[in-house]
DNA sequence: TTGGAAAGTCAATAAAGCTGACATATAATT
DNA sequence: AATTATATGTCAGCTTTATTGACTTTCCAA
């Protein structure tokens, strides 16, 4: 179908009314709302809430990340975080680790039961984007990636792609 | 089991690995940081905060919507509106009129104040959505629409779509 | 050896939500 | 007319999640 060029879009012209750009806030706004309900339905019982939800996702996705990581990618203050993390600690879901080669660093890993409760939040978190995904159609999902992509902030959108474990 | 449906994905078989599933889950996590940020950035001057801001555009949206229509669009409760609307009202981006029909009902408007800060954040919003629409084409934002709606917890979804204005 | 980075902590504060209780005005029903 | 239900508003108290600022301990690196 690419009759030219490299740029796919570059020479389309999208015209979007301010009400369509409206469409397009609102959906988000709403499907964040559904996108995060499982997980709090899950973490009201508990003493937990988001800011341990979050924590505990990125720290299964990257063991051994250090606190200064982690900070960057939740975009809070280390006292924030810190204090979210000492229970998570106090009640052995998290376990911290004085670093090998600069002992300075924490590395932060799940215990079994902190690995428990991620799966726990995971699993209902993907069953809802599974079922979105499968509703929505395979293109859709390209097309769903491709404008959450663009929407980032540029340094978020590289931690999302990689996220590193220790120094820079 | 019909093997040929009208659904338009019913036959089709979406793989989906708990990567790529993870991989969604973050994108949307790291987009809604960006979708916010802006807004987020113009509210930290003044006193107000994104729970004034969602006030703020849905009453925009549905001029003379009730409390009570608020309420369930925001998903929050009547004291939580409660504080939000009255330093709108006081500073007089709100205004509150008694129902004609039903005096119990208290419609809200927005003052020319409160339109211009709605602007002024709807604007930094729509730059930033308008931007991602750009950068990942055409065919991309009908996806993106398609899998939010579907990630919608059903009865938002009708509200986001068409926003009743008073009584059932 | 000195400076700075990583982590942790304490205190004070704020935004935004919650529950429960209660009041007022008004509508609807009996 | 009396009762019940609804819409709104308000008070008090609590929780979670965040903030800023100040400070300490540990430890790497110049």
């Amino acid at each position: 179908m690419s009759d030219r060029s490299p740029a796919q879009h570059s020479d389309m012209l999208l015209f979007l009314t301010d009400e369509q750009l409206r469409q397009g806030i609102e959906a988000m706004f709403f499907a964040y709302q559904g996108f995060t309900a499982d997980p709090d339905r899950i973490l009201a019982g508990m003493a937990y809430g988001r800011a341990h939800h979050r924590a505990v996702h990125f720290i299964n996705r990257a063991p051994g990340t250090t606190v200064n990581n982690l900070l960057g990618i939740l975009g809070v203050t280390k006292q924030s975080l810190n204090r979210v993390l000492r229970t998570l600690i106090e009640d052995g879901l998290v376990e911290s680790k004085v670093g090998r080669v600069d002992k300075r660093e924490r590395h932060l890993f799940l215990t079994e039961a902190g690995a428990e409760l991620e799966r726990k939040l995971s699993d209902a978190q993907r069953a809802r984007m599974r079922a979105a995904y499968r509703d929505a159609g395979p293109e859709a999902v390209t097309g769903f990636r491709a404008v959450l992509e663009a929407m980032m902030d540029p340094n978020m959108r590289r931690k999302s792609s990689a996220l590193k474990e220790s120094s820079t």
